[in-house]
DNA sequence: GCCATTGATACCCTGGTGGTATGAGTTCGG
DNA sequence: CCGAACTCATACCACCAGGGTATCAATGGC
């Protein structure tokens, strides 16, 4: 037995082939031919002693310990992927506190939480990472990011949240479309309209892992996005504090009765322990209770 | 940049040269040569473009960059293990939940516990994994585990947990021992006594992580340790339940008034979503609350 | 100032890792 | 029923990454 422990390259040939179930497109995904890579998920095997796959000519499928092995390798792959981009960071000359984030889409929070946190001690130079819808969790758990800002619900695994605002979200209509008559839509209304994602309308967001490539998404950022809504092609759920930045002509907003509100919250690493980190969450909570609060008192107190 | 990523071997090394801090030890404990291992480490910091070590060639130290990358990489390697072992596991003909407990340390729990999760119907058969105090955290994180039973507090990284019952701690005394005649310990009175850990009584297991060897344990298992408490040479901590099991003619038990209570928790892996752990883990909160009811029930009518 | 200690450098060599060519089994169309 | 296409496995080869040995160089203690 030369087993003793597995390594890393094993365990990406295995997603890979896990993922495609497909030796000659995994191989292709990898950028070597196929027959090393069979040989390599061979002596996986061996070294676990469990067979992974249920090989035919024509078909690959996992096995239970296959099944198992997938999930668990994807999480330490992004163990290992976040150590190394965890240390380059920690190394760099300039550290700095990372944010993950969709553009826009912070709450309008974003300023406020920056002002806050830089006035705490920990601070330390902030930097804004974008990335798409619920890229950030991934982002956490890979290290690119330290602290980021979701929304509910996400993929949570190894990350620690706190929920910060709920608000409404409301459907972004072009003018032209008749719809935009009535002063409140159910998502009934709108079956049947496509959404960015390209499928269609059926209601939330992607949910499965999102490896598909950027191209899948005929628009990445919301400007694009507007831009097709604002010509009738689609239509688009936002939350109310993102519509309040796109106030287009083009372009009418409009409560959706049977949708769940949507709940941004700031989420990191469970095993974070960088003061920086600490000082983010203490300043995203405090202004977020702030504004919970003026809320609070305009409906409270109609006439000041 | 031949970079890409890190490779298993590498933290590996990295973890074994920032724990000795000594390249030639650290080699030794790899079973390795020096020069490989200093070169190793040297490559690893060109594919990160960090400096990990301060070393003159009489000290190494860690730089900042180095301490995140120890922290990382070891959760990274726990991961890696964690998955060859579970993949193991879920291939074997036969599979098992794998328990995971310090014998005797289990509240008096464990075969009601069993008996109520057999009878479950995603049970499957249970396999016990018996080790060290504080063990079992690792253990569960290493995939050598499924589910454990534990003395609170533990290392929780990565794991959740349940907390089963709270009983008080009794001080294991030999019969001849002068303090036998209180009825009632503070653990100033035990100032100074010997404890089966080797050090001197200072209260609390060991904190640090049990990376020694067995050998610097003069007696592993509780037999042995209770044989030394009868021959008076050390004293002993022991939660009310494990006392009542080792019911010695040379061995009294008494209170100690200022040690808080000890309290066992059921443990699992927090990505774990076997039914069967589930199931361990219904079983085992039911046990505890059927216990907890009956010791009110006493309580409450002392003269039923 | 000499010596012991320890990490770095130089060099060699083995074995793992990837490539190419080809075989073998399965499925589908005719 | 046969052949073509597809796909995974086998055989064999080549390269270099990773480990070993010998040695140097720098540092600190006596």
């Amino acid at each position: 037995m030369s087993s003793g422990d597995l390594e890393v390259r094993q365990l990406r040939y295995f997603v890979a082939v896990a993922e495609e179930l497909h030796f000659g497109r995994a191989a292709a995904r990898l950028g070597m031919a196929q027959p090393p890579l069979s040989r390599s998920i061979r002596e996986l095997e061996r070294q676990l002693g469990v067979t992974l796959f249920e090989r035919t000519t024509r078909q690959v499928r996992l096995t239970a310990a296959g099944e198992v092995l997938l999930r668990d390798a994807r999480t330490a792959l992004e163990a290992v992927t976040a150590a190394a981009h965890r240390a380059r960071q920690a190394g760099s000359a300039s550290p700095r506190l990372r944010i993950a984030l969709k553009a826009d889409v912070d709450g309008g929070l974003l300023p406020q939480i920056l002002h806050t946190y830089g006035a705490d001690g920990a601070s330390l130079p902030s930097e804004l990472v974008l990335g798409g819808f619920g890229e950030q969790p991934q982002a956490l758990r890979d290290g690119i990011a330290d602290v980021g800002l979701v929304l509910c619900p996400f993929d949570g695994r190894g990350l620690d949240s706190e929920p910060l605002l709920t608000e409404p979200v409301l459907v972004a209509l072009a003018t032209a479309d008749p719809l935009t008559a009535r002063t409140r839509l159910s998502l009934a209304d709108l079956a049947g309209r496509k959404l960015p994602g390209g499928s269609p309308a059926s209601h939330g967001r992607p949910v499965e892992r999102p490896s598909r490539t950027e191209a899948e998404w005929p628009a990445s950022n919301l400007s694009e996005i507007f831009s097709l809504v604002e010509t009738g092609s689609v239509v688009f759920f936002a939350p109310a504090s993102v519509a309040r930045r796109y106030p287009r002509p083009g372009i009418a907003y409009r409560p959706v009765s049977d949708l769940p509100d949507a709940t941004l919250a700031v989420a990191w690493p469970q095993e974070a322990r960088s003061p920086a980190v600490a000082a983010f969450v203490r300043a995203a909570c405090a202004v977020a209770a702030a504004g919970h609060a003026r809320t609070e008192a305009l409906l409270q107190s109609p006439t000041p």
